[in-house]
DNA sequence: ACTGATATTTGAAAGACTTTGACTGAAGTT
DNA sequence: AACTTCAGTCAAAGTCTTTCAAATATCAGT
């Protein structure tokens, strides 16, 4: 193997996992240790990652950043929605996370903590791996545009668990027609996630209010939401916003 | 042959793999290695390619989209054994997919066809999407440092599947031991897909021959071997080996 | 068109240089 | 104090450059 298919191979691996062991780069390519670190000094030298203690990683990473820095400031609003569900979660808890990427920016505000998840976002697995999280993932068929588990397999899944808190996601929130979603399979998913759950929070940012997608899956008092601003009145009494935490 | 034929045919074959080893070159074109290495200083000197020692490459660039295009063709000892499995999938067929980075290297080879996978892998399923593969997700506790999915509900949700064939990675593979793995739990998942298995593979590199590791999973002639290059003959009659299709 | 002189291209070989994996003792980590 | 990881050294293997002679192509003069 020539040292360059090793080093695309290494950052390849990078790429993954935002930082890997020596040890994994040695079985993955098949390489002497002595080899591994060569490549790992030559690719640092270059600036394309950085050396720590046992392996390497991706310099100056958003690791970090995501979950210590971002804590004080520069949060964008999705990141706020996330910070406020976090807080809402409790030591001990099993919980629904939806798939999509308004739920994803709870996963940090769980790091360390003695929570289950179980969730039906498969793009959701890294970062709860990093967070350190006991992670159940429900059965079925994968949406692979949104990464999402659908079909009657994942509702089946979904039945035998039982949830302290589910958070799920909403394309639109509207007073009459409630939450709406474009996909009828994870409208489905979401209204029995709803269901089995003491408590049930639709996390959106305010561009979704007064809107309506496709597929209902749930009536507006079925749901706390959660949102970083809120602009209509009518949601007070059903909504957490960034205020009541401040 | 006249010079400028040769030169096509080397930036050919750098276009189909970004990096090549003047071995290959002095193979595929039949020429001396001397030759080879005035072909590719001529066309350095002409900016086409970029030399390294051992072999030349696209000049620098590029380093991102290489993995994207890259997956199908790419001919480390790993892919060539996901090569020959994916020769053996048939169209129309359901199989399971093992968690494991050797399973991966067949997922490119499935690429566009009519065919339904199963897996317990949950890093697999960004290349599953990629090849536009109907995919089926166990459901389970997710183990974070390998991204596998294990436990009861995994075995559970595994038995109501049938699959045409199974493909599982191993760790170990011995005449008298059978195959092996590190993990308790993994190895619940490999013995269960075997057995729901019309017929059953276990890919592995030659590496892992002669090896036995923790758990053991199966006996040798539960399944077909598939392997890069055959060590043993003891393991002859239940191997696929790359010279059988060639 | 044949010939021999001259240039170009080719492959083989020798020695210099690089890269590799194993080993070792020092430095970190738990 | 036990363990892992690290940097440096070494011999072996692989690759590169240079050189040389043989094969092939080019061409002028007969």
């Amino acid at each position: 193997m020539l040292s360059h298919e090793r080093y695309e191979l290494i950052l390849n691996l990078l790429k993954k996992k935002d930082i890997v062991k020596l040890q994994n780069i040695v079985d993955e390519l098949g390489i002497s240790e002595s080899t591994a670190r060569r490549d790992l000094n030559y690719l640092e030298k270059k600036g394309m990652l950085e050396r720590v203690h046992g392996g390497a990683r991706l310099p100056d990473g958003r690791f970090e950043e995501d979950f210590e820095s971002k804590n004080v400031q520069n949060q964008s609003e999705k990141k706020r929605i996330g910070e406020l569900a976090g807080r809402l979660v409790e030591e001990g808890e099993c919980i629904f996370l939806d798939a999509g990427t308004t739920t994803e920016t709870l996963i940090p505000y769980l790091k360390g903590r003695d929570i289950t998840v179980v969730t039906n976002g498969t793009t959701h697995i890294p970062a709860l791996g990093k967070a350190g999280i006991k992670t159940y993932i429900l059965e079925g068929k994968i949406k692979h545009k949104t990464g999402a588990i659908v079909g009657s397999e994942a509702i089946q899944s979904l039945l035998k668990y039982n949830f302290d808190r589910s958070f799920v996601g909403a394309n639109g929130i509207h007073p009459e027609r409630g939450y709406t979603t474009p996909d009828a399979e994870e409208a489905d998913i979401k209204r029995r996630a709803i269901k089995n759950s003491k408590r049930a929070y639709v996390l959106a940012d305010s561009k979704k209010f007064g809107k309506v997608s496709f597929v209902g899956f749930g009536e507006i008092e079925d749901c706390v939401i959660i949102t970083e601003q809120l602009k209509d009145e009518r949601f007070r009494e059903l909504t957490v916003v960034k205020e009541c935490n401040r």
